[in-house]
DNA sequence: AACTGTTTCAAACATACGTTTAAAACGAGA
DNA sequence: TCTCGTTTTAAACGTATGTTTGAAACAGTT
């Protein structure tokens, strides 16, 4: 009992009640309330609401960038003078995503969605909080992906880079309706999985596209 | 002057300052000192704060989508029993979406910053508004797409085309954060025109994708 | 059993919000 | 100039928020 189970269940609470309704249309209340834990708990534990949005982050974030470094690292140390290919690297990153959520993989829906109010609010701190935090290893990352593209300018990787991870958040972030739109509409819905795979096709003939036309 | 002035400067502020924050974040105090009015104008002339805005998006949503409706009715008439081209489609839509924040192109920027909005932050009531009022013409431009590509199953084609609006709502949407990065990073920044342009080689590329591999 | 540091709790605090009100200012028509 | 409907204004209302407080409950140690 004690610290741990009040601490983990407002993380849980928060988590999912962001994710459903956006950071500042949570209140404290709501969190504690279906956390089960007293109001002032969140300021005693985590100092503010500001803080405990980070800690949210931090809790899916750490591990997940802690275990892609190593992932990225064996990559690296077995590439041997060859070039990194493609599809692997997305593979590994979708790989390594979709582990950390272990307990269940509606977990890595919640958390895009999350990573999607992080930019779409305001959330000045949670950028910041963000780029220092885990920044080195997505640059790690970029390095290996440039070279894998080395026909692209890297103007035009920039953008593509972007561009899927546009895809990427919002199709994730909202895989809940979707599916559901998805099985009302043709009466076949998917897990996340099943939709990372329809995506990594599609970021990788979009990364690879000839410049101008298509 | 009188009131054509002081609604048009509260959608004003409004547009820019919900786009920049998010509408929880953003009250009706910001919104009136930015715009040079009284608060109560808000009440006054909105109803409230729900209403503005549905307001902020209808003054963008309803000739965009007009123009486009006529545009589509075009290029139904002089299909002739062809099949429609899909890369025209994509220009047709980008097109229209340009001319609509006719003024400034940064305006197409703000827009979808405000429609990522829509989708992430709850505003569950904006999404019903969104879907009653403007549904038809979406529904009359994936017509068009399912005719341009016979070769994609339902599901596939439902997928894409949310990969598609994915990359382009957040991109868009983040435009000038990511041209500064551009900018910073090699030295060359872009226009919403230019992230445009490069934005659909690489959604044709996506779309027409193999089934499986990349 | 008494003490100590930690955690929980109910209650209150100050502040910011969206909305309402009633009076004042305005502008066009008689 | 007076009138009447519209618009603006300053002030207030009720409510919900994040945070703080001080006492109570608890767990481990001597």
């Amino acid at each position: 009992m004690a610290q741990k189970d009040t601490v983990k269940s407002i993380l849980n609470a928060a988590e999912e009640l962001f994710s459903e309704r956006g950071f500042a249309e949570t209140s404290l209340r709501n969190i504690t309330t279906k956390a089960g834990v007293n109001l002032a708990a969140v300021n005693y534990h985590f100092g503010s609401k500001k803080s405990l949005i980070q800690a949210v982050f931090a809790r899916f974030l750490t591990p997940f960038c802690e275990d892609l470094e190593q992932e990225l690292d064996a990559v690296q140390a077995q590439l041997d003078g060859h070039v990194p290919q493609l599809p692997g690297l997305l593979m590994l990153l979708s790989q390594t995503a979709l582990r950390a959520g272990h307990d269940s993989p509606r977990r890595l829906g919640i958390f895009m969605r999350l990573l999607g109010l992080a930019y779409t609010q305001g959330q000045g701190h949670l950028r910041r909080f963000l780029q220092k935090e885990y920044g080195p290893v997505f640059k790690t990352f970029m390095r290996l992906v440039t070279a894998a593209t080395p026909e692209l300018s890297d103007e035009d990787r920039f953008w593509r880079i972007h561009f899927m991870l546009g895809a990427t958040v919002f199709t994730l972030s909202g895989a809940d309706s979707l599916t559901a739109m998805a099985e009302h509409d043709l009466g076949k819905g998917s897990d996340i999985a099943q939709v990372v795979d329809k995506l990594i096709p599609f970021l990788a003939s979009g990364l690879n596209a000839p410049h101008q036309a298509g």
